[in-house]
DNA sequence: TTGTTGACTCTGA
DNA sequence: CTCAGAGCCAACA
């Protein structure tokens, strides 16, 4: 069956239901629409910067942040989700089991 | 149309 | 815990 709207839209649509406070993964993402988790990150690197979409809710499948091909956008994620209320581990990683956003939670 | 690249994930050692 | 390899899809030149 043909998916008749463009799939970076449908992945920012979704990104924006993440509630603050909780974050989600790129495969958990990749699997709703359909594509692929480096897709997922595909459309998080094409995001134009200032755009309404919290891309600072999208962490990899181990809670870790995944560093981009540009310098230091990582460090930008890591204090708004720290701002958000997220606690960070030494290692960097936060605790999925505690902030993983299930999108079945509005059903 | 082909080839390259990327904010990934999974599995095994 | 870390490291390496393979699979995978979409956008762009």
């Amino acid at each position: 069956m043909t998916v008749t709207e463009p799939l970076y839209p449908r992945i920012y649509a979704l990104v924006c239901r993440i509630p603050p406070g909780l974050v989600s993964t790129y495969g958990r993402l990749a699997r709703l629409v359909g594509t692929t988790p480096r897709t997922v990150g595909f459309a998080m690197a094409a995001l134009p910067a200032g755009s309404d979409v919290p891309w600072q809710r999208v962490v990899n499948s181990q809670g870790q942040i995944s560093a981009r091909r540009d310098g230091d956008g990582h460090l930008l994620q890591y204090e708004l989700l720290r701002n958000e209320g997220i606690h960070f581990r030494e290692n960097g990683s936060i605790d999925l089991a505690v902030y993983l956003f299930s999108f079945d939670d509005f059903c």
